[in-house]
Order: C-alpha cells, then sequence, then structure tokens
DNA sequence: TTGTAAGCGTTATCAC
DNA sequence: GTGATAACGCTTACAA
C-alpha cells in the first residue's frame, strides 16, 4: 500500500503537494499536478483512512445501533440511515447490541471510540447515564425509544396513541377480553405501549383484567411462555394485542390455531399474507432512520442551532383479516 | 475526553507507563500501578481507538459487505460473523453495497480502507478484480457467491445441486412446464441455480423450454414482470421453481393467486405460515457466516497454514404444502 | 506555487 | 521498573 510520501518521492515534490493534488487543492501548477497524477495512478495510490480520521479527529461515519440487525424494523432504520450517508459521502456502521443490556454500555463505546461523526442508537437498557461524557463530542439521536439518564435528541413514534388505537379497534369489534403480549416493562415503547392498551380500556368504561397481561416476550421462548400463560387462563381471551412485531412473527403459528383476533403493533413482511392476514399498527422505519441520520448532520453543519428535542411520528392502523373473527366464523360455517 | 498524557501528568509518571498499566503489562510496581489506576478513574480514561489502530495497523475489526442487510439470509450472515466477531473482543461493521454493481468497489474499498481485520463479501458485480491488491493485506472471504477476477477464500452453498433437487421434486410430483423465476445471471448463484434446473430436465428425459426462464427479478417491478411474462404464455407453467427468496417473497400475492406448484431456492421468516406453505430449499447463511468469520480468524493467526480456499454447503430440500398441487385441489373437492 | 515542521494519541524500541 | 524518543500517514499553519 503505496503512501503519499511513496507518491512524493515518485514525483519528485513533497507529501503536501501530493495532498494538495489528491484534494483537488488549486493552488498546483497544471505541471506539478500532472506528474503527481501520474505518480497516483502509478503507485495505484489509495488514502488510509484511519490516518485522515486520525487526523481530523472525525470519521465520515455515522454508528448505528440497534437490538438486533436481522429484525426488520431495525434493518429498515439502518438502511434509511445508509442511504442519507451515503448522499453525503459518509458511511455507517451497524452494530448489534444483542438482548443483555449488560453488554450495550461496551458495544456502544467501542462504537463510540472510533471518532465517529455521530450515532443512532436504539437501546436495550433502562439507563443511557454512560453516554453523557460523549454528548459534547458526538451528536447522539436516539430511534424508536426515548432516551434517559442522558439528554439527546429523539425520534420515537405514537406508542401510547398506538395501542389505543389498536385495542379500541378491538373493542369496537365487541372484544372485552383482550390480552396484551409484551417484552419486558424495561424497554419504554412496551411501558407507553401498556398504558396506551389500560387508556383504551378506561376510555370504554371496562376495567383491565391484570390476568390478561403476559410479558417476558423478550425472545423466542418468553414470547411462547407469555402465549401458554394467556391459553391456560379460565376465562381466556378472545382477542390479543401484540405490543410488538417480533413477537408476532415468533407466535404465528399459535395465533392462527386459537383463533383469537389479533392487531400488532408494527408491520413487517408477509404480514399481509399471513391467513389471517394480521391487522397492524404501521410504524415507518425507513422515515425514521433518515429523520435521525438527517438531524445528525444538522448538529454537525450548525452545531449551535436550536433543535426540537423530541419528535414523535404519528402511526396508523392497518385494518387487515385478524380482527374479524366474527366475519370469519359466519364464513367458515 | 482524557488522553493517556493527561493521565501521565496527573499520576506523575511517563505515557508509556499509563499504557503498560492499561494494558496490563507486569513490569510496573504495585504503588506505581496504583498510582495511575487511580488517575485513571478519576479521569475516566478511555482510549482513542483509532489512534490505536493507527498506530498498530489493524483495527479488530471484520468488515461485512452485503448486497442488502434487510434481507433476512444476508442479515443472518452478518448476525453470525458479529457473534463470533465478539466472541474474540473484534467488532463487525456492516456495510449493504446495493443492487448497482457501479458502486460496489466504491463501497467496498471504503471498507478496506479502515485497516480491517478481514473482509466478508457477497458480491454484486462479476468481476472484483479491484480487490487484488488488497488480498496480501486483509485476509477476504466470499461467501454465498464464487469470486471472479481475484483468488480468494469462499464458502458457498450447492446452487446447482439444490435446484436439481428443486426440479426433479416438482417433476416428480408430475410437473413437466415448470417456470424459472431469477434475477440476474450475472449473479453466480443465479447462474448455478438454472444450470441445476437444466440437468433435472436432462436427467429426467425431458427438454426445456426457453420460454419459461424468466429473468430480471432483480428487484420488486422485475420480479412481477417476469412473472408477468410467465403468466401471459399460451402454454402457461403448472409450476415455478423460484431461484431466490427474495422473488418469492415479493411474489408470494402472485403466486397464492396462482394455484402453482412452488420451490424456491431459500427459506426465509414465515414461508411456512404462508398458505400454502412454501416448500424450500434451505440454505445454512448462519453457517455461512460463522465459517468465514472463523475463517478470517484462522488467516490472521496462521498467515502461512494452507487452507482450502473453496468450500460448497450441501442443501436440503424442506417439504411444504406448496408443491402438493394435487392434493391440494384434491381437498378443495 | 511549493515546502517545512509540527502534531493528532498510541505503542515499540531502547536506553537508563 | 521507568522514561525519552520516534514513528504510524495524514493535514494544518506557516514560511519560503
Amino acid at each position: 500500500m503505496a503512501t503519499m510520501r511513496d507518491v512524493a518521492a515518485r514525483a519528485d515534490v513533497s507529501a503536501k503537494t501530493v495532498s494538495r493534488v489528491f484534494n483537488g487543492d488549486p493552488h498546483v501548477t497544471q505541471e506539478t499536478k500532472q506528474r503527481v497524477e501520474e505518480a497516483l495512478r502509478e503507485l495505484n495510490y489509495v488514502p488510509n483512512s484511519i490516518a485522515t480520521t486520525f487526523r481530523t479527529g472525525r470519521a465520515p461515519v455515522i454508528g448505528v445501533a440497534v437490538p438486533e440487525i436481522a429484525d426488520p424494523f431495525f434493518a429498515s432504520i439502518a438502511e434509511a440511515a445508509e442511504t442519507l450517508a451515503t448522499a453525503h459521502d459518509m458511511s455507517v456502521v451497524i452494530t448489534s447490541i444483542g438482548d443483555d443490556p449488560a453488554r450495550e454500555p461496551t458495544v456502544v463505546q467501542a462504537l463510540l471510540r472510533q471518532a465517529l461523526s455521530g450515532l443512532i442508537i436504539a437501546p436495550v437498557t433502562t439507563d443511557q447515564t454512560y453516554l453523557t461524557a460523549w454528548t459534547g463530542r458526538t451528536p447522539i439521536v436516539f430511534v424508536d425509544r426515548q432516551p434517559s439518564g442522558v439528554i439527546a435528541d429523539s425520534f420515537t413514534e405514537a406508542d401510547s396513541d398506538g395501542a389505543h388505537l389498536a385495542t379500541s379497534h378491538l373493542i369496537a369489534h365487541g372484544h372485552a377480553r383482550i390480552g396484551f403480549i409484551g417484552d419486558d416493562l424495561a424497554i419504554p415503547t412496551t411501558r407507553n405501549r401498556l398504558a396506551g392498551y389500560r387508556a383504551a380500556f378506561h376510555g370504554a368504561g371496562l376495567t383491565v383484567d391484570e390476568d390478561l397481561i403476559a410479558l417476558g416476550g423478550t425472545n423466542r421462548d418468553g414470547g411462547a411462555a407469555a402465549f401458554a400463560k394467556l391459553e391456560q387462563l379460565e376465562d381466556r381471551p378472545t382477542a390479543l394485542f401484540c405490543s410488538n412485531a417480533r413477537a408476532a412473527r415468533a407466535l404465528a403459528p399459535k395465533l392462527r390455531a386459537s383463533g383469537l383476533a389479533v392487531v400488532t403493533f408494527g408491520d413487517f413482511p408477509l404480514a399481509d399474507m399471513l391467513t389471517p392476514s394480521l391487522t397492524v399498527i404501521d410504524q415507518d422505519p425507513f422515515q425514521l432512520g433518515t429523520l435521525a441520520a438527517q438531524r445528525i448532520l444538522d448538529r454537525l453543519n450548525h452545531p449551535n442551532r436550536r433543535q426540537r428535542r423530541r419528535t414523535v411520528l404519528g402511526v396508523d392502523l392497518v385494518e387487515r383479516d385478524s380482527c374479524q373473527m366474527t366475519d370469519r366464523l359466519d364464513l367458515a360455517r
């Protein structure tokens, strides 16, 4: 790998002149420029970006840290960030945090040490105080989940409203016993969605049966256990609100067999192709990713401009077949 | 952000001693060590990994470049690489190349310039000669697709055998007119799978009707167009071999409506939950990713050890309902 | 227009 | 056991 020095030696100029030519500085004679360009070609010069980053103190890179990159929701966020970054000659590094909150600070700080230009994070911990030291140095934007213990920009979605919408929809279809499947109340989205679920009951003059709230669906087994708990109730639910798409995907076989009416928070690929097709609260992860990346660019370009800290995006209900239980029963007759 | 110098000043030692303490070098007095550790804590020292990488010439990072990270197949490869990397105190940076072959060299070289410890790549170009200059410096491992124009390790799957299996399966179910849906013959997997498809016909003493081969399904629209071409044939197929999972996902609504028997190369989430559930050739992307990452570690640790260049993993047919057309018709009666 | 010198933060070398 | 010094490849500031 040839360095600038090598090129300089070959073109018989100083390293600085090579730097000028390579970076398009106009203050170079046509003749010198040609000689340098020839040497660059001959030695097949490729800059060492680590050296540049080291020198300038900032890599043209946006970090993305999400619970699990294989989840289509987070993959969309990452893809959006990458699209915007590429358009600005930056690149993106993506890291999966995993489900273990203890690993988050390690993984995320490993990213931040790379002198990133910015970080987009969907955290799995309840406390991101460990990021405080970095906020002065690197723009940090939270997506999907609000920060806690640190002040930072965030782009989230209307969890409570969406859950309210979903639950009300089921109530309007005649359901009074609606199960709630969720992962972990440590995750703010889940907390907010449970609040929306409760609010819908109260709004309809109904009371919430705490037995119908099944948490712990963090992984596949947990989701199955939570679902089993609902099925074993004496007075079983007739409908289900899945507070996240991951649980809905994992439980798909059981949902179908159960005949329960279902609404899920979060659309996902092929949700419309299941039998019955799944009614969902539609989020827009691509927009979330785009907005977050845009905010990082804004923060970099205008360090002192005031920006709204919290942005909450609205969500819609996409009605499909999975809450048409009555109709389906009619058809089956 | 405190540097080693700052810590050194506070502990009244040299930077080198701080480095020794931080890196666990035993040649330090207990007393000095304690003083340094206190200073490290007080200043909340975090190493600048760019500087370390710059100095050592190699980042503890494995790059992963795939066509599209949102594709579950490639996401699995990345996840596997990340799991193995993490276990070896390394991290992973993931980049989507996208569908445009022209972008590949730019994107991939941007990665390589980061002084990576290794690169895992599933290319979209027909020629990776641009990587030749890097092979001496960075271990490069191809996954899913063989290299061309450059010598490198590869882990791929038995494309031709799998396609043969799939096609034979359909033939055994009484189909003679089997459509082939594929993306682009520039992609070696597609070429190989088409070869397997042809071989199955020849093996059964049948001839291939070239009209039944529909390519161009690189994106959603292309896939739809390819499928439409088959549907408009005068003598329409009774079955379909989808040469990749992405096309099958995109065409899911049409496949269901068409009533065609279908086998797809590549399993994907919820393929078993469609109606009918999809018979697939099952690949193992997680193993692909694990093997690739392991190979990079091996190459780093044993630069001179000989390794098999090409490894081809076997694939299995997972029989579900989508090629039981006769049965389904029977049931419908 | 071109070059020199210094330095980014860390680590390797080699003195002491 | 500890420290001074140089070096990694590049860019900024300044001088020529």
